[in-house]
DNA sequence: TGCCGGAATTGATCCTCGTCAATTTTTACC
DNA sequence: GGTAAAAATTGACGAGGATCAATTCCGGCA
């Protein structure tokens, strides 16, 4: 059961948003406290309610943070892809526990770093916890968009938003390509698969967009831009 | 135009969650440049996109935070009550903006204090962030539940809910009282006022609870924790 | 006290989206 | 490369909640 455990090089520490702000001893320290989690695909990492005994960051792959319903139903709240952190904020939470459940989507490598130890490590240093305290504010910034699309548009408009965002983040002249599933993109925007998929193809007979396989391509952006805000004539 | 500012006293800086944890004499410095604001009933106090110079403190009164979509309709994403404080996560954003507009739903007295200066002290000590980082992270897990209640719930449950966090913050055995009109709740829930009032009707109905006014009394408890559950039956 | 205007309630209707079911397509794995 | 399982699509249908409209209720104020 016991293989050798991984070493983490500070480099490694260097691509997380937070802790690259370490100064090298401490970077030193973290890395030597840390450890490489591999996932297979759709096998959880943690609990809602587990101890927050590490934080992490996502070097491959790609894992959902989601919440269960009383009867079984799921609500993706966050997807992280390579290169992104989670779980930062469970370290100033009164009781530490994950507020959400976390599983994989496919076959990942996290870094998995000591939540005590960089607690004391944030003790000694302002510019550090300020480091945090942006971090924290941008997230909880998103979370309000999301409730903001939740409440005040429709699964078109939300859908269409999704689109815009990716093709302007992942996107290049060619397309973009879904990260994912249907299926967890449709979660993550509270909307049923059928919904999503009628969306699209209403899209692709409006002209708006060719789709192939997972592969989207934009071909009315300021078409989809109207219906993104809601007003789709004029 | 200018009358004489009022004065803040430390004790009042002791009410604040944060920054009763100042040092005595920092909190006489945020004391010396904070002010009070007073607004009427339905006063805006500020817009999503204006520099964010203050952070507040609701002394009394009420006000409500909310996004508004292209065709007008509000979202409301928090409401604050006497007591509570709001808008410190902008001082730790890059752009020092409010996300989201504010104003007052009675009328109300607020502290304001200098943002600025605010994020001088903090930067001068470690204990002082790390009550900050605490309080960002309830809020994150504040809004993480609003999601999955918008997501996850129907707008029953998301109203009984409601009505038992009421019940048990603010209520005695008499009951409790809406803290405003139930408009304003009815949004805060995501849900029509016409769909809020269908749903008291029938709680009525069902005999779990009775209504007088603005006055709330449970009487069958348990009924509404299987429908906040989602499940009615069994 | 009586009047006015906004809030709340109630009813009727509509429409978006979820549900259920049947295929088709894609993916994973031997 | 072939097969089984999962994902995606498509269609038909229904329910929850929004919308529109009409009263009724209540609070503030002269």
């Amino acid at each position: 059961m016991h293989k050798a455990r991984e070493l983490i090089s500070t480099s490694e520490v260097d691509q997380h948003p937070v802790l690259s702000h370490l100064p090298p001893e401490l970077k030193q320290r973290a890395a030597d406290r840390a450890r490489v989690v591999k996932l297979a695909r759709a096998e959880p990492l943690f609990q809602r309610g587990d101890p927050a005994r590490w934080i992490y960051f996502c070097r491959s792959g790609q894992v959902k943070l989601f919440r269960l319903s009383d009867d079984g139903d799921e609500k993706i709240v966050n997807l992280i892809d390579a290169g992104r952190s989670f779980a930062e904020a469970t370290m100033f939470m009164p009781k530490r526990c994950y507020p959400v459940h976390c599983s994989s989507l496919k076959p990942s490598e996290l870094v998995a770093y000591d939540a005590e130890d960089l607690v004391q490590m944030f003790k000694t240093s302002p510019e550090l916890c300020f480091n945090m305290l942006g971090m924290l504010s941008r997230r909880l910034h998103e979370k309000i968009g999301q409730i903001e699309a939740l409440s005040l548009q429709n699964a078109q408009t939300r859908i269409a938003n999704y689109l815009l965002d990716e093709s302007r983040t992942v996107g290049d002249a060619g397309g973009f390509e879904l990260p994912i599933g249907k299926k967890y993109v449709a979660n993550f925007l509270s909307v049923k698969p059928e919904t999503f998929s009628r969306a699209i193809t209403a899209f692709e007979e409006a002209g708006i967009l060719t789709t192939e396989a997972r592969k989207f391509r934009l071909i009315d952006v300021p078409a989809l831009e109207r219906i993104a805000r809601g007003t789709p004539r004029a």
